[in-house]
DNA sequence: CATCACGGTATCCTTTTTGATACTATAGGC
DNA sequence: GCCTATAGTATCAAAAAGGATACCGTGATG
């Protein structure tokens, strides 16, 4: 994520996949994401839709993504705060990931967590 | 990843797509898939193609791909020891997701890490 | 008998990541 | 003057994840 979990840039073929992954990695990213596509969102309306996130962690998530150029954060001067935040054109383009990701939970995971495929013995 | 990270199965829209995450969320998930991707591998091979990682790591992100049913353990009776590994079905319909981040970071990755629009002034 | 290859393990330690909890500023409303 | 809402911070602590290093069994080879 932001900072160095997957860090292996100098590319071994494979490397844009890390690259890539590097920045939806961390806990709440990719549903942030996936929130933001449905368009614009306050702070505390995001804190609202995934619920059980604390306040430290999305001010963190928020901030990795913007880092990371994946969404835009606009600050209304007023009070109370108004801070709204958006995908970037950027962020936008990652939605065949997300769409992908998506899909492939939706088909996969039997609402239990954990695919399918599990009945070779193992817990 | 196999154990706790993403565990919000109990889904808000959006939860499949962090199920999805899940799976291939831990420092060398991704590129293992990615590269079984082009067939069968030996530990030793794969150990090779991704380079810098630790056996321990190794063996580590194996066998939670393997719980999470992602990949085929198969272990020759032989000595020297002998175990391929491959992709299983469950494994092979993530082609889109690997294809999916190998293709945006392809696009966005500048080969320095980072994707491009980072000319705001921040390192 | 010593060495090599293969596919790991075992231990220990550090870094990262996440969580819990409490707290802040400030304008407007009552 | 007190309370409310928004968008955070600060601090501390716990838990994961990852890295470094050394070691194992064994059959074939020299």
């Amino acid at each position: 994520m932001a900072k160095v979990r997957h860090s292996r840039f100098d590319c071994t073929p494979g490397c844009s996949v890390e690259a890539a992954i590097a920045l939806i990695d961390g806990k709440w990213k990719a549903i942030i994401l996936f929130h933001l596509q449905s368009g614009t969102m306050r702070f505390n309306e995001i804190r609202r839709q995934i619920e059980n996130v604390t306040p430290r962690m999305l001010t963190n998530q928020l901030r990795e993504l913007e880092e990371d150029g994946l969404i835009t954060r606009k600050i209304y001067a007023q009070v109370p705060p108004k801070v709204e935040y958006s995908l970037s054109e950027l962020g936008r383009s990652m939605e065949p990931i997300l769409m992908a990701l998506k899909v492939w939970g939706d088909a996969n995971i039997g609402l239990y967590g954990k695919p399918e495929v599990r009945n070779h013995g193992a817990a």
